[in-house]
RNA sequence: GGGCCCAUAGCUCAGGUGGUCAGAGCACCUCGUUUACACCGAGGGGGUCGGGGGUUCGAGCCCCUCUGGGCCCA
């Protein structure tokens, strides 16, 4: 682009997004300058990468937009931005999402098949039945992860680009490449050599459909209907012939059942404290003991602990020191394991018949079991209690004991935990309010991160074991891979010093087959993006960055795993600033998601309204504000349209004046009035920008633009076609330089329109430019009248006007009938002020004669005398 | 059970440190083809700021409490 371009006859929205978008890539308009970044200071933003495989719905541009319009007004302010796109590409979604698309499910027990081709493609919505996919190697299987990932994220970086984000393209990440593995390996590592990542043999959440761990952050809970079971406990010794009833949910965990809890002050129990019980059907003794976190008014106030029905099963059996029965298998089915603590023949018998059987189907049985002996008391009394979900899920989570990686938290280390809400402390939020949600999340955490994951597409945990001469794992002295060999893939590579033949092998060693959990890359993103211990100067430039931005759902997963990295990693916090953007509500307040149906996807807005006009919409609501959105009247999205094209056609219009001498300034008081208002504008909209208030910012610039076009283009629209020159060249300068401090304060929010307008006088990007300042203004100012400049005049004018044009409509002329003479009421001040353009009010009311009176307290008109409208 | 947020015109929302703060847009009514814009313009009607207490000379704005909605954590 040499030469302004022409401005078009009538302009139009359509098309804008197409046309610059190609230009700001070509120019390299938001390339990422390290030179700049050097000279100026960096303003980098720690950009959440979204899921690559779900679809981006409007909840996303809604807050990406907010988070585009901050990165705008920081580029404007003269900081270089670093403001690089993710892709969260690893992880469970994707590999679900391959499932139903290619119709295909992993079994890393096959051998990898080159020529593949997967029996479906684009089975788009709907879920293919398990049973009906075709099981194919792990490695077949990422590289259809991979296929997808690629496809989805090309999708997405189109939309992004349509809704206008001011990314720099050329900085992108997945969470999957090779680059990302190496430093999530690497990270790994570190906390491994200092002690923060660690193996344990421990009861664990554990989702059946997934077949993987969870983590305490992944939870969720969901009512669900269940019922109390009152079971029959006999008693042991003198009492034998006494029962005491437990109520439970869960009968089925009967064999697994390790002893019986009440709370110390229960009168009712205290007596059996100490003694023992037998229980039914299957005759096995277990203790009676206290805990303070038995509930004395929960069913009988007598619980029957097992290993393992829930999380307080787990307290329990760890602080009682009890025995582990554990009976659930890792697929959710009764294990086929020799009950040794079950010595009754009957009992031994029952427990043979539930091995196989799932949850539901052992409760069946026992049920019946129980009922045929008796020791069922009653009917079960049917309840509806929260029930603990895996938030993927759709199946009760199970706790089964397996050896698992963890990284420490803070949950068990009072120090750490202190320093993470110092650290939440440092951050600065916004809005302020979010910050409790972290304090509430760091001051619950009740076990160390569970990082290691049983999936396939993700990062592999980069450990092997030693293979002892006898055949055992020995899993307490992992091989750890050097930095410089990163990525690595233990499952398919032999670490350093033994050959891939002694996989397996006595003497040889075993890999670690688990991946990370995704947020434990996630939690990564500075270090991904910003090149560490890859980039070195990079990494220097943007860290720690300046902003997080992110949705209030993940302040838990990614917001604190982060910091908690970086805490480990660097002791520091990862980012200064931290935005929350609220989400989007249907019509009926109900949260937008996949499950309800109620998802909207953005691009049928995007192009029935223009980008500018979805923009609008997002940037109208402030940070950590929920916005209710009705797809069928998106009226705030029609209000932003309006705007854009109202933006286009004053642009137009006021350049249409023509230009002014080239030495011309703002002369007349009300043009000089009308830039001070601008300059209280601008003061205004910067204020709210540098305290993260981009609505605040938004609404002052749309206010005074509407008053612009409406009032004061019409006040002097006759001035500027005028052949006064001094008079024009005063109007000229002032609309001009009025217009172009409303394109720079409309940029971060109207990129297009903006742009296409800034285009038709200037050879550079409207979003290169500066942001807007108050001694700018002053500069289109006379010298002499700078002093003391203020919206007095343009106010007055403005008001008086309103009274002109009440009285047209109360006489039910039209606007551009001539008055030939009316006379203006109003407080002494105001009067003085609009006399100052009387000539200009004269005008754009068609008096000929305004007679003045400095009565009243609010200016009204009287005497005003029509002439007939000719024509 | 604990915590947080929200409840202002029919709708969607603004209302720094309490004193023209009762606002905007949409919708509604009336009028209007004026040197850009009918994807427009002008004017107008409309709310005892969820209920109840309290602090204050004065409270959407501060405190208490109740009700309803949402979210987070147990």
């Amino acid at each position: 682009m040499t030469e302004p371009a022409a401005i078009p006859d009538k302009p139009a929205l359509e098309g804008l997004e197409a046309k610059w978008n190609a230009r700001w890539e070509e120019q390299g308009t938001f390339h990422f300058n390290r030179e700049a970044a050097r000279a100026k200071g960096v303003y980098s933003v720690d950009t959440p990468p979204p899921t690559a495989s779900g679809s981006l719905h409007i909840g996303h541009v809604f807050s990406y937009t907010h988070t585009d319009v901050i990165a705008r007004y920081q580029r404007a302010a003269g900081h270089e931005v670093f403001y690089p796109m993710g892709w969260d590409d690893n992880g469970l979604p994707t590999e679900r999402r391959v499932q139903n698309y290619f119709g295909v499910r992993c079994d890393p027990t096959l051998p990898y098949d080159p020529g593949f081709e997967p029996p479906l493609h684009g089975a788009e919505g709907r879920s293919v039945r398990a049973a009906d996919q075709r099981p194919i190697s792990r490695r077949n299987f990422i590289e259809l992860c991979e296929r997808l990932t690629v496809e989805d994220e090309q999708q997405f970086e189109h939309l992004w680009r349509m809704v206008g984000l001011s990314v720099d393209w050329s900085q992108t990440y997945r969470t999957i490449s090779d680059e990302s593995i190496a430093a999530s390996q690497r990270a790994f590592l570190r906390n491994l050599a200092r002690g923060e990542a660690y193996q344990a043999d421990a009861p664990t959440l554990w989702d059946v459909t997934f077949r993987t761990a969870v983590a305490q952050a992944e939870l969720e809970d969901r009512e669900r209907d269940g019922a109390y079971h009152a079971l029959a406990f006999h008693r042991t010794g003198d009492h034998e012939d006494e029962d005491v009833v437990i109520e439970t949910t869960r009968p089925e965990l009967l064999p697994a059942c390790v002893a019986l809890v009440a709370h110390p002050d229960d009168e009712r129990y205290q007596p059996l404290f100490g003694t023992t019980v037998r229980t039914p059907l299957f005759d096995v003794e277990v203790p009676v003991l206290p805990h303070r976190l038995a509930q004395p008014d929960k069913g009988s106030g007598i619980a029957m602990i097992c290993t393992f029905g829930d999380v307080t099963d787990v307290v329990w059996w760890r602080e009682l020191h009890l025995p582990n029965r554990t009976i659930i298998g890792q697929d959710g089915r009764i294990l086929d394991l020799d009950p040794t603590w079950i010595t009754d023949p009957h009992g031994r018998e029952v427990f043979g018949e539930l091995v196989g059987k799932t949850v539901f189907s052992a409760q069946k049985a026992v049920v019946e079991a129980l009922r045929a002996s008796g020791e069922l008391l009653g009917d079960p009394k049917p309840i509806h209690h929260p029930v603990k979900f895996f938030e993927k899920g759709d199946r009760p989570l199970e706790i089964v004991s397996t050896r698992q990686w963890y990284i420490r938290n803070g949950a068990n280390d009072p120090e750490l935990r202190a320093t993470l809400k110092r650290r939440g402390d440092e951050l600065q939020w916004h809005p302020a309010f979010m910050h409790v949600r972290y304090d509430n999340w760091v001051d619950g955490l009740n076990s160390d991160w569970l990082v290691s994951r049983q999936r396939y597409f993700g990062v592999p945990i980069p450990v092997w074991y030693p293979v002892l001469a006898d055949g055992t794992v020995d899993h307490d002295h992992p091989i750890a891979p050097a930095e410089a060999d990163l990525p690595v893939d233990p499952s398919s590579q032999a670490p350093k010093g033994f050959a891939e033949a002694q996989r397996g092998e006595p003497g040889g060693f075993v890999g670690e087959v688990d991946v990370l959990d995704t947020w434990a890359t996630s939690s990564l993103t500075p270090q991904l993006a910003g090149g560490w211990e890859r980039d070195p100067e990079l990494w220097d430039l943007v860290a720690p960055y300046d902003l997080r931005p992110q949705a209030q759902d993940i302040i838990r997963t990614w917001l604190f795993s982060t910091v908690l990295r970086s805490e480990l990693e660097d002791h520091r916090l990862p980012w200064a600033h931290t935005t929350i953007s609220g989400f989007i509500v249907d019509p009926d307040r109900k949260k937008m998601s996949k499950s309800k149906g109620n998802v909207v996807t953005p691009l049928g807005l995007l192009e029935q309204y223009s980008a500018d006009a979805v923009r609008y919409w997002a940037s109208a609501y402030k940070l950590g504000t929920d916005a209710a959105f009705d797809p069928h009247n998106p009226k705030q999205i029609k209000v932003g349209r309006r705007l854009a094209i109202k933006i286009l056609n004053a642009a137009k219009f006021v350049l249409g004046f023509g230009e002014p001498a080239a030495d011309a300034r703002s002369t007349l008081p009300i043009d000089v009035s009308l830039l001070a208002a601008l300059s209280d504008v601008v003061t205004q909209a910067t204020k709210a920008f540098d305290a993260y208030d981009h609505a605040r910012a938004l609404e002052v610039t749309e206010s005074f633009f509407w008053t612009f076009c409406d009032d004061y283009i019409e006040i002097v629209k006759e001035r500027a076609y005028s052949d006064d020159a001094a008079g024009r060249d005063s109007a000229l300068v002032t609309l001009r330089t009025a217009l172009d401090v409303l394109l720079r304060l409309f940029a971060p929010f109207i990129v297009y329109a903006t742009e296409e307008v800034y285009s038709w006088t200037h050879t550079e990007s409207v979003h290169r430019q500066p942001w807007p300042t108050v001694s700018e203004i002053a500069e289109a100012i006379a010298p002499d009248r700078r002093e003391g400049a203020d919206d007095g005049v343009f106010q007055a004018v403005s008001d008086a006007l309103i009274t002109f044009r009440r009285a047209k409509t109360e006489a039910k002329v039209k606007m551009r009938t001539p008055i030939v003479t009316a006379t203006l009421h109003g407080p002494a001040d105001r009067v003085r002020l609009a006399a100052q353009a009387l000539d200009d009010l004269r005008s754009v009311t068609k008096a000929q004669h305004v007679e003045l009176a400095e009565d009243g307290t609010e200016f009204t008109i009287s005497d005003v005398a029509f002439a007939p409208l000719e024509g």
